[in-house]
DNA sequence: CGATTTATAGCAAACGTTTGCCAAAAATCG
DNA sequence: CGATTTTTGGCAAACGTTTGCTATAAATCG
């Protein structure tokens, strides 16, 4: 049927912008300029080309154009290899948040998942070097590197999200994790609290160092001692955070001196803590105080509802595509670190320690 | 300092195969082919090539090839507007099994969000016809169109997941929800339970239309009339679970016969609805039974823990990917269904009515 | 009205690959 | 050893745009 190379064949494979060109009467050179640039060409002439170029249902091909202009217009966001986290909804928050920026300036969002094999950070690498990409995101803590090439290197404007890389020179976008913990412990001493447990995420992690800091400063400030506060956890990703919320809680359970108040890096550890805890017979918040990090919508309907520090990742998503398009300008990067504060939720899980 | 363009310059802007060619002592067309076709070239000077391109850090160019071939590499994944479903994961694991599968089979994947405006279908249409994309998988009912243009006559193969569009001539990637509700209502059904609360999506979508056909397939089987359920919801979207869930336990308090089984399309609304029943006094699954779909993980850690359906959402991903792949091969698009059984958790929500 | 400036349109050369076709070299055969 | 086949490598033309430069037409000016 189409191996009859004569056919008008308008429908099946595209448009060109020649026959564009063709069918208003003009050059394609007049084409290519009428659909880009503003001023350049005459409006009565503009005006025909465009009337030509719908009535073919023309599209212009992204990868002619882009490799003509030696740039694509892909933003590639790196995610850590699994996502699998339980109940906080992040990264299709994030990807949604960034996805719907990235379009309103003309870009297009890949995705790339950065497990721990030589083969996914070869790929991103290619993606990188073989000129897919404008410009990257990324929301894990290590650079793909590989054979001597390495993401640092490939010349693309990189922002870190969600982790503080400002270290590695990298434009970084991330929340104060840090201050709202600190915030959040000197309330629960305030209350009375003296005696914490830490449900901790992987030991070394930016978020577990921060958020770790932040109740060791808020301790500091109130003068106690560091001993006030027992951590749990450590060994395990963020993605099982149910397990080590699981685990905590026979952690806690061994304790002689049982602490007053929780203190969790994730919603997913405190949930699974909590219940496991009110099944051992505890009560929430009668004998044991909770707050936790992320903001995940279904804390709302815990029993008890608990408090939790809302990530603001909608903004941070804003905040990564803005840093990243204006780097797009530039030839010399700044290195800077964008802090969104988050926001503390307070619900019922925290109260005054008993006695 | 960049402005000399004699200097070597092997670092900065990326090699080119013209490089790698003078490097090796051979012609560009050479490498080309000792980089791509297997057996076309000299077992040694493939070697010198290769290793000619490895000291020059070498990465070929997509942009060009794709342009050259006449093909992308990237598939695109076409999101609902709104992804923010509470609980479930199922997003996320969408897409990293997806990418996985893409990645293995040496694609790329593309993300795109449907809203409802023009904007984006018109973005999604662009990319589809502007020769950027290989094919689609979509996770919307709604095909963009406009203009003219529609992405069902693009060219490009389209698997549909989650959603049955069979009927629409494309390929598609369920999982049972129509029997998966049908057996867990005859179950309840055989505990003694005769009074259900169904609590529904939004009216006339997929799921919803499944599933509550599988609860009244169920009755029907065992003889018992429709009356039986009560409908509750089926105004907003799976975006707002939890608000559909609290609407739902309003709506239960003022039946005045009250069911014994509730039947919820999604997690998020067990949870709230079981959070709100709770607080109202009732006890689950004492005074009433619950079972919901999605299988979040969360659910385990429910009070008490949830029953819930799981989806095979890996395995559906990994399908998609396949049948699409499959269908870069033939020219013509054999429409099918493919149905990947979901996996029924039994949990302590459910057990044998009062009396 | 001729000369100079300004707006508009066209020609053709890139961009970095792949690939059809041909030539040279190597291997095989009679 | 010459003739034929097979393997291997190179030339150059695409792919569909953008854009520097040039040519024409229109407008302005003395």
């Amino acid at each position: 049927m189409n191996k009859n190379k004569d056919v008008a064949g308008e429908e099946q494979s595209g448009a060109l912008m020649a026959d564009v060109a063709r069918l208003a009467g003009v050059a394609i050179s007049t084409v290519s300029r009428a659909l880009a640039n503003p001023g350049r060409v005459n409006e009565k002439t503009r005006a025909k080309i465009n009337a030509a170029a719908r009535q073919l249902g023309y599209t212009p091909n992204a990868m002619a154009r882009g490799l003509r202009v030696g740039k694509s217009n892909i933003i590639m966001i790196i995610l850590p290899g699994s996502l699998y986290y339980g109940v906080s909804q992040i990264i299709p928050q994030v990807l949604q948040s960034i996805n719907k920026s990235l379009i309103q300036g003309g870009y297009n969002l890949m995705i790339a998942n950065l497990d721990r094999d030589e083969l996914s950070e070869r790929h991103i690498l290619d993606l990188a070097f073989g000129g897919s990409v404008r410009g990257v995101i990324i929301l894990s803590s290590k650079l793909p590197e590989v054979d001597g090439r390495s993401l640092a290197n490939s010349g693309l404007p990189i922002v870190s999200m969600l982790l503080d890389m400002s270290d590695a020179g990298l434009l970084s976008v991330v929340t104060n994790d840090r201050e709202a913990v600190r915030d959040v412990t000197a309330e629960l001493i305030r209350l009375g609290h003296r005696r914490f447990f830490y449900i901790a995420g992987p030991e070394g992690n930016y978020h577990d160092v921060e958020r770790y800091g932040g109740v060791i400063e808020a301790l500091e400030a109130a003068g106690l001692s560091e001993e006030r506060v027992r951590r749990s956890g450590g060994h395990l990703d963020y993605q099982h955070g149910f397990d080590i919320g699981v685990q905590a809680a026979d952690d806690f359970a061994t304790l002689r001196e049982r602490p007053t108040a929780v203190i969790a890096t994730s919603d997913d550890m405190a949930i699974s803590f909590v219940s496991r805890i009110q099944r051992a017979g505890l009560s929430i918040p009668g004998d044991l105080s909770v707050v936790s990090f992320d903001g995940s919508p279904v804390c709302e309907f815990s029993s008890p509802p608990l408090s939790t520090i809302e990530q603001p990742v909608e903004e941070m998503g804003r905040a990564a595509v803005d840093l990243l398009l204006d780097a797009l300008g530039q030839t010399q990067n700044p290195t800077a670190r964008t802090v969104i504060p988050s926001r503390f939720i307070l619900r019922e899980s925290i109260a005054a320690p008993k006695n």
